[in-house]
DNA sequence: TGTACATCAGTGAACGCGCGTTCACTGATGTAC
DNA sequence: TGTACATCAGTGAACGCGCGTTCACTGATGTAC
């Protein structure tokens, strides 16, 4: 059962487009009976097949939630990149904004598959270690704005960088050297804060702890204006497209 | 089966004692098999008794849940407000500063009971009305923070307050409105942002996210910091206690 | 170009399991006299 | 202070259910000659 890339044949095609198909109902699934409700039965039972069928496509049922968990990382990175992408690379701050919105609209267009990834872990369930590439392509994407933004050295409207104790600097020495480059400490602080701020808010706003705290139909304003302070705090210069701050 | 306050008689407080090892075991199951998985038979096996036989405490599995999401909420709430209370009234930094480090604490102490109310929501289960009190009592103390921040017009040395597009004001009004007094919008907003990053933090530290991301024997101190900064952002003013900033 | 055969997607029955909830019951114990 | 009785915690069997996984099978279809 080897299911990588490999799509000669129609054979393996209709394979293949079989495999997305269960993926797509197991996703709609997710939501209804969340993570650990997820039933192989049922989802064979949607698809139109007998449940053992299913085991021609997935090994087991961890192995149906690790393809969704692969998957779900993956669009969440394929989504972000593409918005961050779109921005002028001079554009610090619309790369960031860019970055936050997608993530956040991603997060409201398939909530399931972000509680999977974002929510309380599937107990039981371990997570293979190929997951690990595709679960950072978010936060390279931000990893990479940093990058440039200490490389242009245009932090000059910057905060004051504080002074940091060497027990902190350790703390976040695996984010520094994630990024690469000659990020500082200061940097690498604020953008975990940054990066745990927004996921925050969309972990809030999907899972139903904003209920009586914004209002319902001025989530997306408020977002805007909490990225625009979270861009604020890593020192991102002023947008060159827009000024309207 | 009114199991309210009356713990009147041998029997009535035999019968409370039962229903609280009850709530004890299920709460430590809640670990293993997450909320979803939460099974009233297993429970009562651990409790030593017949499946049947929980039903003299609860009327049904989903009852039994919401006593566990009433029982966290309170927990967490107790934690915090008696940490708050430790401290000088007029420390208004140290008072927020046991506030977030309780909430850290009471969430690693039982990282269960954090994930039934602050993780993926269960699947099917909708909480009743009578959850909200107990929802609220940790945010309580943060909004009096606050009011007493603003009525003490220390914020001398906080950021300058933005101004703010009318979409905003309306979105964060509510939270205005609960913390009471004159509290302006702008700070509403912040208190908004520091809520989320605390929870946000908390959440990623426990559900694994920080992998990699944080040493993991530094995530206190890394916390303590990302704490400091939080009350910075609203523009606290230093301890009067403690001045090592 | 035509055919024989190997591949393999999907079937259907079966396994052993645990679940939530109901019901009639038993027998200890608190309470009213 | 002693006793009869009502209360009610806990029992055990039963209900109907869905689950993950296995296995021997069938029959369509792609492939090698």
């Amino acid at each position: 059962m080897d299911d990588t890339r490999p799509a000669r044949g129609l054979r393996a095609l209709a394979r293949q487009r079989m495999r997305e198909e269960i993926l797509a109902i197991a996703r709609r699934h997710l939501g209804e009976q969340g993570a650990s409700g997820l039933s192989l039965r049922a989802v064979a039972r949607d698809v139109g097949m007998v449940s053992s069928a299913v085991y021609r496509y997935f090994d087991s049922r961890d192995a149906l939630l690790t393809a969704l968990i692969l998957d779900a990382y993956n669009a969440l990175g394929a989504s972000v990149e593409a918005a961050e992408a779109e921005v002028d690379r001079g554009d610090l701050r619309g790369r960031f904004e860019g970055l936050a919105r997608a993530a956040r609209g991603w997060a409201l267009a398939d909530p399931h598959s972000y509680a999977l990834v974002y929510g309380s872990p599937v107990p039981g369930y371990v997570a293979p270690h190929d997951t690990v590439g595709p679960a950072t392509r978010a936060t390279r994407v931000l990893a990479d704005i940093l990058l440039d933004l200490t490389a242009t050295h245009r932090a000059s409207g910057a905060p004051r960088p504080r002074r940091l104790r060497p027990e902190v600097v350790r703390a976040v020495a695996p984010v520094t050297e994630y990024i690469g480059g000659r990020v500082p400490p200061d940097l690498a602080v604020r953008a975990v804060m940054v990066w745990t701020s927004l996921f925050g808010l969309v972990s809030f706003e999907l899972f139903g702890q904003l209920h009586n705290v914004i209002a319902e139909d001025l989530r997306g304003e408020f977002f805007d204006e909490a990225v625009s302070r979270l861009a604020d705090s890593l020192g991102l210069p002023p947008s060159t497209r827009d000024r309207r701050r």
